[in-house]
DNA sequence: CCCCCTTTTTAATCATTTGTTAACTGAGGA
DNA sequence: TCCTCAGTTAACAAATGATTAAAAAGGGGG
């Protein structure tokens, strides 16, 4: 999934540099000339990066910087002023406003993207380490969130720590008894065929819309989840 | 409680010099002149930023930023690379490395000072302003006070904190264990059930004019902010 | 020292989840 | 084809966990 960088700047030959240098990096780009404009886009598109220019028509960079900090919501976003000045004072007003970085224009397309790598890479695996994804299957253990297509389904705890369990080793093949030591705890004693139980009620809950049924039965072997 | 800079440099000059403006800006400084011993300590010490020479004796700074990112438990350390020579290959070499920023000598103190300044903040989350906002949630941790679409609401003081905790983290999942530690503190103990009951006095104080009650449970795991 | 406010505990109630049972289904070997 | 065994399914009772209200316990400030 490729990160998404939206652009404020309303020179319109920066703009189309920027887009075409950044999509050719693999990058999502969207972009807005406007201030006001600007950070209403990026509030509702929630953007991995910002490049921002210092000056800009009816709210000045600085200005939608200051107010993405103030929401927990946006402040993580990270932030790449572009200065025309190569002037001290701008630069440390910029860090001040809480911008990430700042680069200076004209600037190397080379530096801009090593600098927008570096930060994206501070600031991806903090929120997405627990989250992982099976094919068509999203699990976020942070905020115990599970997702099917991009919908959200309800587990029960059982359920959920059974899907959990299944996704860190999809394909393979666990016996109820494995199931029942890893999911349930060693020394809990319950049927056997309470796993199936919940089997059926973990496929009902993640069988959205005639997908593909997720988990396997391995007759007189137990169960798997497959792609 | 002021953060731990690590300076890896083996010319002496620079060294006394950095020290002295760090020193001045409030961090806690220690430094190494050779690059394993640097290492080592950086292992030992953790701090939370290092200053990094491009070259250094015994072990690059390219090798100790390689061994430093590959490791999970120090891979969160920002590190600021310094290097001579102020050529592109350098810069973008420092960046793939894992280098969070760099700066080339002869640098501004002011400068270097900024970047400090930046990494630590993004590194450090929670060291946000003063106001906060999440949806339409707003406290302000300087007059106690905490709005709900621009109308004030009035909470006791561990529902004060016990919101102030949740905004940090929107969307995260708190356990009645966790939330006791750092909302009560470590060393306290009260029931867990005490939590349900906090939770509640808050949910009535923000649930204004049948807005989305923000604060979802999610059975056996906690309670989380939600938007 | 007492009053008021906040916090904590307790316990009843409510809601959801869980495990069990037993009947049903279907695959695959004899 | 039929039989058997393993897996599926639905229904239900028990238990677990959350909500709520109300009483008890603290803890300053007047």
């Amino acid at each position: 999934m490729s990160a998404h960088v939206f652009i404020a700047e309303d020179e319109a030959s920066i703009i189309s540099l920027l887009k075409y240098n950044l999509e050719k990096e693999g990058y999502k780009v969207s972009h807005s000339e406007n201030g006001e404009d600007a950070l209403k886009q990026i509030k509702s598109k929630q953007p991995d990066l910002i490049l921002m220019d210092w000056m800009l028509p009816e709210l000045s960079g600085v200005e939608i910087c200051k107010n993405l900090k103030k929401d927990n919501k946006f402040n993580d976003i990270p932030v790449i002023m572009l200065t025309a000045k190569g002037e001290e004072e701008d630069k440390l007003k910029a860090f001040d406003t809480g911008a990430d970085d700042y680069v200076t224009k004209p600037f190397s397309q080379k530096e801009l993207n090593a600098r927008i790598k570096s930060l994206l890479r501070r600031s991806k695996p903090q929120s997405s380490s627990d989250i992982v994804e099976f094919t068509d299957l999203k699990i976020d253990r942070i905020t115990k969130r599970v997702y099917r297509k991009d919908k959200e389904i309800t587990l029960g705890p059982t359920e959920f720590k059974l899907l959990d369990f299944f996704i860190k080793n999809p394909k393979r093949v666990y016996s109820r008894e494995q199931l029942l030591n890893n999911v349930w705890g060693e020394d809990i004693y319950v049927e056997s065929r309470t796993v199936d139980v919940h089997i059926r009620r973990l496929r009902q809950a993640i069988n959205i819309q005639n997908t593909k049924p997720l988990i396997r039965t391995v007759r007189s072997a137990g169960y798997s989840l497959e792609s």
